[in-house]
DNA sequence: CTGTTTGTTCGCACAAGTTGCAGATTGGCG
DNA sequence: CGCCAATCTGCAACTTGTGCGAACAAACAG
């Protein structure tokens, strides 16, 4: 994603209009690698500013993911995250207490792939699934402990 | 997943009962490479068993899953896909119509992976996202076709 | 500065997918 | 046969996200 001011220029650009709810978006989100979902967002943004709305929040994300400005992840479960970190790129997930990290993969574009034959355009997307130092450390050696976290 | 009737005895033998429900499910499920929704079974199940609940599809998904005789495969959007096959495998969807079919990664568990420093026991969960032939062939050549399918 | 236009915001209702719950039902066993 | 725990069913509720229309406000012209 590119940095708030350059979006203002690329937004009004388009013919999109410049709101205060917007740029705040764009601020919560420049750099933001914490993939957070809109709820979160919202939370965020409703601190800075109380009475924007949830449904705004949506609809600015899906905007900036539209422009290509931002990506919308899905990890297999719980609502989406968005990221902006537009790199070829894919993630971690912590299945204990649903943290998401970018990771780089290596020669991901040119896996050894049986049963693709038919399939055109094929781009992956790589979702680890693990557990996080945090989640280690506080339930150290527990095999038992229930898989239903989210 | 095992067959129907080594099911019966594995769900016998765990003090579960063998109900006609869930003898029509794993029928239903057996060698079933479609990967279906729940709402899929559902009205199949429904041909063969008028009056069976979706909630019994869902509650017989979730435990077959739980059992390790299941795979729910998370695609990204749209409902969650069931799958028998419990190989050490990915998929491929086809973004246009949602078929889902296998693909085997020659490699995934021995990628090059930049980022999951701290994260432990982490397995990769590939999809490819792309488009079969018949969607290729129905629509050949052309990029300005909504991209809001599903 | 004021007015107009057009894109935005907001709130609510709604949709899809899935789960919780409670009462009726039934498989497995003695 | 009869009991009891597991299961089934139907419905309500829940979660995540979208459609819609009225109110609002950027952007711009005059």
């Amino acid at each position: 994603m590119r940095t708030p001011a350059e979006l203002t220029d690329a937004f009004r650009k388009q013919g999109f209009k410049i709101t205060p709810q917007r740029q705040l978006l764009f601020r919560l989100l420049d750099g933001n690698a914490t993939h957070p979902t809109a709820e979160a967002l919202y939370n965020r943004a409703c601190s800075e500013m109380p009475g924007i709305s949830l449904r705004t929040v949506y609809q600015t994300l899906n905007d900036l993911a539209a422009m290509g400005e931002l990506r919308h992840v899905s990890v297999g479960c719980g609502p989406g995250r968005f990221d902006p970190n537009t790199d070829d790129h894919h993630h971690v997930v912590c299945d204990r207490c649903g943290t998401v990290r970018d990771v780089y993969v290596d020669g991901a574009n040119q896996l050894a792939i049986e049963g693709l034959d038919g399939f055109d355009a094929v781009t992956p997307s790589i979702v680890f699934h693990g557990e996080c130092a945090d989640c280690a450390l506080s339930v150290p050696t527990n095999p038992n402990s229930p898989k239903e976290h989210q």
